[in-house]
DNA sequence: TATGAATGAGGTTTCATTCAT
DNA sequence: GATGAATGAAACCTCATTCAT
């Protein structure tokens, strides 16, 4: 009861949601649209999540979990700080890359005041290990003395960039992603 | 002649817009709220704009150029690259930081699918000079060889992350501008 | 499977269109009265009709039908040209008569370029009969030799013109539907 | 004082609602639309024409003067009661032929429940002689003995539907002419 | 639980008319 | 008188959400 009968639906109806929203946007999105695409009654869909704005921070959380998991698993916890922030770097990007309809939602979820700050905070808690390394890269003067939070923004917003140029010229994506990265790291390294 | 289409009016719409436009966003924001907010009717709105999307493309323009006179005027183009860019880069934070409405809109807009490919082209025109003296610092060999509108969109990028956390702490925000600019310059210079 | 999309409530919003119609005109007519006068809420009329002009057709279709029937039923097709003729214009003055604001709809929608080349082909069908009749009346020599379009279209702007004068003195009605019917056939009977 | 200064911009305004409301329509032709196509400003229209429906009236009783003019000047007072219905007949037919889009606007306008009664009536006036021929040939047992009014409406409906198909067919223009003619001339004709 | 018809508030835009210039 | 900007009342339609089936 607390969980919904179907799983099945559930996903579905996200599914259809990351679907729609890349192709109209959040606010251009009709549930409608949605549960027809997901292949439920419109009905169907406000059993699964009770507003619309429920379901848009259901699917926020859901993406930033399949995000951390593309990030995060297989984190290389035994090796340098560089190529544990390397590894972050190459997994978005390549994420990204790999899934540009779920990258574009988020962006837009992202800048959506219907995402509560709630889901904000659970949004980022897998990606604390993030700071953590960051903060190691300081205290062992490998890295700037900066903010972690700053580093780990500079990092995203640089990330974005870089993806950017990516999506638009395919062919030189390995290009992009090494300078992204270099241009990242010699900011933020020491020295 | 009868009243001409007054400029003042035109400009009370425009400000109004970016009032509501920042507090509920673009898709949240009725026409109707605007005039209201700008001390007209609900028609005259639409007789200084056509549509709901040309009060937003022209709003584009308008914060585009707004933007480009804060940071292309007083332009010190005898003197060092680096002076340029962070000429540059201290004129964006600012006007960020004492426009933040406007800020906040110009980063709504960026992002929306009523902005026109011509519009979007006009907005850009006046910051050409950034990409000329981009090329020529790459050209000097002050600057690592990378394109120039990937290092303008770094740039951006990471101007935009550094303004976030001079919003969200007004008292290091000096310490910010100086911190973002020096990672930005870092990653970009030469050796 | 939930509430079907009742036949009723179809049927009060064509009626309460016909009755709006009638009143105010076509384009004078706004949909939420319709609603209002079928006892719908404003968007129901939209589940079963997707625009205004798509009540309009349908309405256009329904009241072409509904004249059909009063027409073509008990239609003698067993007996001469000149009593089938007579039955066809007595039905049609009879159904005006009883029926007025269905009438006075129905010449709106005549008019009206609301209504696609679909619906008046689909209109027209249930009176192919008549243009038959029409036919055998040339072949037999009984009529004079002209267009059947034609011999119809006059048919049915003497019935109008004739059903006017009913309508404005009931009293002569039955006088009028005669001499209106001797007047038509006189015009187009041979010799 | 009585009449507006300039009776060209009066004719200009009237030519071009003809024009605008042959094209879209009475209800469709916003007064914007017709003022500038007239040459004048918006407001212009209303210092001629107090409302719309001031407009609407005023064309309609200039089209009916001007219908009046082509039908009854060279009007063979002298000449028998067929010579004279037959000389009707053909300067409407004819003049709806040479105007299709003043012939359209005045059907427009007679079913518009903007025209007034009195319009009305002062457009029917100039008509009054054929009424007159009407009854001189009933009394002289030359046409059925049938209501004025009633041989005139009749007259008028089997007109336009020859109309109709002069304006389809145009290569066969003279063949509904004279057909049409003479089915009423048999239907209204004794014996 | 699943369905989809029903709801009605609210959005953008049009347009006849007024009125400052 | 002529102009056209200003007005604000509708109009049509959409859509998140409810609820009968």
């Amino acid at each position: 009861m607390a969980r919904p009968k179907s799983l099945d639906k559930r996903n579905a109806i996200l599914d259809a949601a990351v679907e729609v929203f890349a192709e109209r946007g959040l606010e251009a999105s009709p549930t409608a649209e949605i549960s027809k695409r997901a292949g439920v009654a419109e009905g169907t869909l406000f059993t699964y999540f009770k507003t619309k704005d429920d379901l848009v921070n259901g699917l926020y959380r859901d993406l930033k979990l399949e995000l951390a998991d593309a990030m995060m698993s297989g984190f290389p916890r035994k090796k340098s700080v560089k190529a544990r922030i390397q590894h972050i770097w190459d997994c978005y990007v390549t994420w990204s890359a790999a899934s540009p309809a779920q990258k574009r939602v988020l962006d837009l979820l992202k800048t959506s005041d219907r995402i509560t700050e709630e889901s904000r905070e659970i949004g980022y808690a897998p990606f604390a290990e993030i700071e953590t390394t960051a903060r190691e890269g300081i205290e062992n003067h490998i890295l700037e003395d900066l903010p972690t939070e700053f580093v780990a923004a500079t990092m995203s917003s640089l990330a974005d960039a870089t993806m950017m140029f990516m999506a638009m010229q395919p062919e030189k994506a390995a290009f992009y992603r090494e300078k992204g990265f270099l241009l990242f790291w010699k900011g933020i390294a020491k020295g």
